[in-house]
DNA sequence: ACCTGAACACCGTTCAAGT
DNA sequence: ACCTGAACACCGTTCAAGT
């Protein structure tokens, strides 16, 4: 599927293209997504462009500034998915369960700029009006505003921090992917039960949550917002 | 602090060293530390060895084995560091702290490597015995066995993924760190209070979590443990 | 048996040359 | 004004040559 001229059937020589912030940004994004390979080097980029890969440096200071455009993409990418319209305010969990799927959702449909993105920070105007909701709804839930916030950016590190993990294994080529399941099978294969009991006895369900990070990622974000709600019931009750 | 020729006193002309699977992961282990300057590559390697770049490849087959040979070290490390004797079976939330904080510390301490080992498996005997350990405190404070596999498997993701987020972010380049502190000064430098009234009130504790990993990490790991807390007294109640 | 060093295909980035 | 392409300093890796 390469450019070709539609009326000599040849593939077009390359010659001045014209590009713009947007389109780079664009085709950089479709670089990212596993159908798109995956990877993000000037290289391929100038390739999917159709221009000479240094063309970029046009438009973009370096790759970070790429990068971070790209992040702040993807940020709003996220506000927008956030289904807040079937919430209503007194639903904090909901609320948070909601915010913390769709961001990692969107990120993992891009492992190549998560990987790269996840830790960094921007100052997107969106995302200071999601916080500001988030910190809403904790407030109204029961929670201080100083103890809302805690909450808040715990449960977007904790959302992120995985989010960077999950990716970082995703981009790894698959040899490098099977040496790893290998190592579980030799580790969790044949326990012993009489030296490790108890090990033995979870390790069907551990099994089951290898490599399997969206369920890990559930469990610990039911576990987290448990946390949470005794943390509202406390502020209920003391105040 | 260059090999130097003690009898001439000069710089000693590079003739075939003897390599060891022993040494090449030492001073691969020095290099991923801060002071080591932080990252891995094989030229560097094979300077801080005095050989040349490839000789490496006659001890591991590729930069993969050296780093899960590398993982399998940390791991090791962390175990023999987790200080179980002051610690007594039935505190099973100092147990799991205990645990979380030396794995977090360990790996901390060669981001170069973490942002490498952290979500990788390796089959290593401590570790085995180690997780047995943990799944039993968690079985005799009340959780059935798989229950208590679940809430390992969260607690050792949930302080990996830590890990591979702040390890991917120690290892930028400070310019690269400079720019997040600067955008993140206008996110919440100037918030008005009219329009974001719990953000503004909250903006102090933000401003010092801010950068400090150390403190979130604490934050997330006690709520997760007020959520695995409760999940133990319906055991409890429930058996 | 194992270290050396040239070589290769890839990175990000710079800069003079083109249009 | 902005795209091209040679060039550079780095990556990981292969392989023939040395000892």
């Amino acid at each position: 599927m390469t450019a070709q001229d539609s009326t000599t059937g040849r593939p077009t020589a390359r010659r001045r293209v014209v590009l713009s912030r947007e389109a780079i940004l664009e085709a950089a994004m479709r670089l990212c997504s596993p159908e798109g390979g995956g990877v993000l080097t000037f290289s391929r980029l100038g390739k999917e462009l159709g221009a000479d890969p240094t063309a970029v440096y046009r438009h973009f200071r370096d790759k970070d500034d790429l990068v971070l455009a790209l992040t702040a993409m993807l940020i709003e990418e996220a506000e927008a998915q956030v289904d807040r319209a079937a919430l209503s305010h007194d639903q904090w969990r909901e609320w948070l369960t909601a915010t913390a799927r769709t961001v990692r959702a969107v990120h993992l449909a891009r492992p190549a700029l998560a990987v790269l993105a996840a830790n960094r920070t921007t100052a997107s105007p969106a995302e200071t009006e999601s916080v500001e909701e988030i910190i809403g709804v904790l407030h109204r839930a029961g929670l201080p505003p100083v103890e809302a916030a805690e909450c808040y950016r715990m449960l977007i590190d904790l959302t992120l921090a995985f989010v960077q993990s999950t990716a970082a294994f995703l981009i790894l080529e698959p040899e490098v992917q099977a040496k790893d399941d290998a190592a579980w099978a030799v580790k969790y294969g044949l326990l012993p039960a009489e030296q490790f009991p108890l090990l033995h006895a979870g390790s069907a369900r551990l099994t089951e949550l290898f490599r399997n990070d969206d369920e890990v990622f559930e469990l610990v974000l039911e576990t987290f917002l448990d946390g949470v709600g005794l943390k509202i019931e406390r502020a209920r009750s003391g105040g």
